[in-house]
DNA sequence: ATGTCACCTGGTAGGTGA
């Protein structure tokens, strides 16, 4: 079985990049970020003629997120139980045995503001609902993008990011608290490329001298750990005209 | 080089968020 997520940055603008990824790169299972689109305008009819069935979950402008899959998908769930939230961040739902939760982390923007606050928060109530989950499904995938970059190794120049959004102990601590669960970081299971990125600032030239950050993530479960074959990051869609600033990462899990 | 992109409001640009 094969996941991936990907911040497409506007379905609308990438809806023609993702169907061309799919078609190249066929995933049972995809979770998409910053779709930025109600509900009434996602374009489920052109994923379903490409074979994906979606589930989806949006607003204007920010936001937004969908669980694509080749097979139905079953018990879903839009943003975390008991946390009111106004901004669409997670969808959740269980696809060939798997629970898959694709989650929109919030940015942040700056640790003094109160944007970091409700980063904060959503933390606090992503990780104990996702406890909760791992109980009912010990088979679970928690994927999407993170907005928080783990380590050092995951940051292009981390002396200068030092304490910056993405980069702060507040939010580092939070990953090690979620991968606490009994979570795994996937990408790091394998020996990996340095200077591995699946983000890079559309300023400054950044993806062309490749000063970028690791912040799209997978988790598996322990349950799962033993059966993920590989994780990558796939650049080459960052090679695109018109490209999201993510890359898309796959994860590929042994029946 | 603070060198971009997407989307909004409200208009022939400017603001916001990332």
């Amino acid at each position: 079985m094969k996941l991936a997520t990907w911040n497409v940055n506007s379905l609308s603008v990438r809806l023609p990049q993702l169907l061309a990824w799919l078609a190249e790169h066929p995933v049972d299972a995809i979770v998409l970020q910053e779709t930025k689109l109600t509900d009434d305008k996602f374009p489920h009819a052109e994923l379903e003629a490409a074979g994906y069935r979606a589930q989806w979950f949006g607003q204007r402008t920010y936001n937004g997120v969908a669980l694509l899959s080749r097979t139905d998908s079953a018990d879903i769930v839009r943003n975390i139980p008991g946390f009111d939230d106004e901004q669409a961040r997670v969808i959740a739902g269980t696809v060939g045995g798997i629970r898959v939760i694709g989650a929109y982390f919030p940015n942040g923007q700056a640790p003094d503001s109160e944007k970091f606050v409700y980063k904060m928060r959503w933390l606090d109530a992503l990780r104990a609902w996702v406890g909760s989950e791992l109980a009912a499904h010990p088979r679970l995938v928690l994927l999407g993008d993170f907005n928080i970059a783990p380590e050092d190794r995951d940051v292009y120049d981390p002396v200068a990011w030092a304490g910056q959004i993405h980069c702060t102990p507040e939010e580092r601590e939070q990953f090690r608290r979620l991968v606490g669960l009994g979570l795994h970081d996937a990408f790091r299971l394998f020996e990996q490329p340095p200077k591995s990125w699946s983000w890079w600032d559309y300023r400054n030239l950044a993806f062309r001298k490749n000063q970028g950050l690791r912040i799209d993530i997978v988790l598996v479960s322990e349950a799962l750990k033993g059966r993920v074959g590989a994780c990558s990051i796939d650049k080459t869609p960052r090679k695109n005209e018109r490209p999201s600033d993510h890359a898309p990462v796959v994860v590929e899990l042994a029946d």
